[in-house]
DNA sequence: ATGGGATTCAAACAAACGTTTGAATCAAGC
DNA sequence: GCTTGATTCAAACGTTTGTTTGAATCCCAT
């Protein structure tokens, strides 16, 4: 059995790279068994040697990126916890969003980012996405309450709402690079994680907070 | 030629539905010409006759809602600067909201909703989001300007940003249903357009203006 | 009624799809 | 050096795909 986290010059590393590439660029449905093994140089029956199937294949190209990324931000969690009493709002955000958006610096992490917004097109009772709300599970059963308890004077209901849009602007910063670019004709650039990160965190923390002038 | 904004109970229109329906469920790569003609109850040929592609299908079930969406929210914005000499900045932002909202109000609104969030599955070069763009450039160029006015403490780059994270708020909560009722194990509605819109703009509209202890 | 353009129909098309097969090749262990 | 299990390979499997075709049918102006 291979290291399937790493990806050395394997057969299956080779795969799933190629595969990460494609069905970020051109979606899962659009992209064929053919494509993918001609793109990785291997034969077309190793796909379903290696992974049973195309939908296996996703499947794992997802986990190899998701399981790492959301075990970082449950330690990033955990050390918090332990040198405050209180987590700073700033500093609960930056440990949800700074692991996902560092993917962005590396060419293969972006290419990744882009696929994970493609997540939303699978169809509803999807492997896939199953895949994707048992990890995330995970993390926001850790990241709900502290976020509570850091805003105290806001109501839970409201407070769902609002992480909800919290959520929105992260996954729309992950993967439309060029949405950025469009908008700003250039001024902005959508590799630049710090300002990414910064201006987000200021962004969130500002409108989970609420308008000063409210009920 | 038939018109194509309204849905007659004509072979088009049976077609349109069905797609619409079909595309936001499974995807667009996912669902077949046949089973979109099977569900429409009419000839496999028809699709080809009438849109000259499934490429041509795609594109005009967005035709259809995308294209009026953007008018109502451009009259919105007209009507908002005869009104007024500077527009307020909540009313600026249900002036972009409300409008697509409005359709989750409807089954059928509801189902387009969710493919909208699909279009960015879609291969970048693809003829859909070439159309998606060209609306969204009219839109932005009329909102933007008037958005600055309303924020005249807010650097440009900076508030370019902002209205990124907005969109990706927006995007969220406009396709992603299933996700605020599974935060709130059933506490919001994610059929709720009411509060969905309250909230929206609250929150926007703190984070647009920023915290206060800022440089 | 009837001619004619628009539409619908059953049938077939070639191409591409995901998957399977069984033999060939590789890498170690004894 | 032979055996054994894992991997790779070319080839083919049966489906399903989007699209086309030409005849049949509908609808309406004349």
């Amino acid at each position: 059995m291979t290291d399937s986290t790493a990806t050395p010059e394997t057969t299956k590393g080779r795969i799933l790279d190629a595969a990460e590439e494609l069905f970020a660029a051109r979606g899962f449905g659009a992209t064929s068994t053919r494509l993918v093994t001609t793109t990785a140089d291997v034969n077309l029956a190793a796909v379903n040697y290696h992974f049973g199937s195309k939908d296996g294949l996703l499947r794992a190209v997802f986990e190899r990126r998701l399981v790492p990324l959301n075990r970082v931000r449950l330690e990033r969690l955990t050390a918090l916890e332990q040198s405050h009493d209180e987590v700073p709002l700033a500093s609960l955000l930056a440990a949800f969003f700074e692991p996902a958006l560092r993917l962005g610096e590396s060419a293969s992490g972006q290419r990744f980012l882009r696929l994970l917004g493609r997540l939303h097109s699978e169809p509803d009772r999807s492997p896939v996405r199953e895949l994707f709300f048992e990890q995330f599970q995970e993390v926001s059963a850790r990241f709900m309450p502290l976020l509570a308890r850091a805003l105290p004077d806001v109501p839970r209901q409201r407070l769902i709402w609002r992480v909800h849009f919290m959520i929105g602007a992260m996954a729309h910063t992950m993967m439309c690079s060029d949405v950025i670019e469009f908008l700003s004709e250039g001024a902005c650039r959508s590799n630049d994680v710090e300002a990414a990160l910064r201006e987000l965190v200021s962004f969130v923390e500002a409108g989970l907070r609420g308008t000063e002038e409210e009920a």
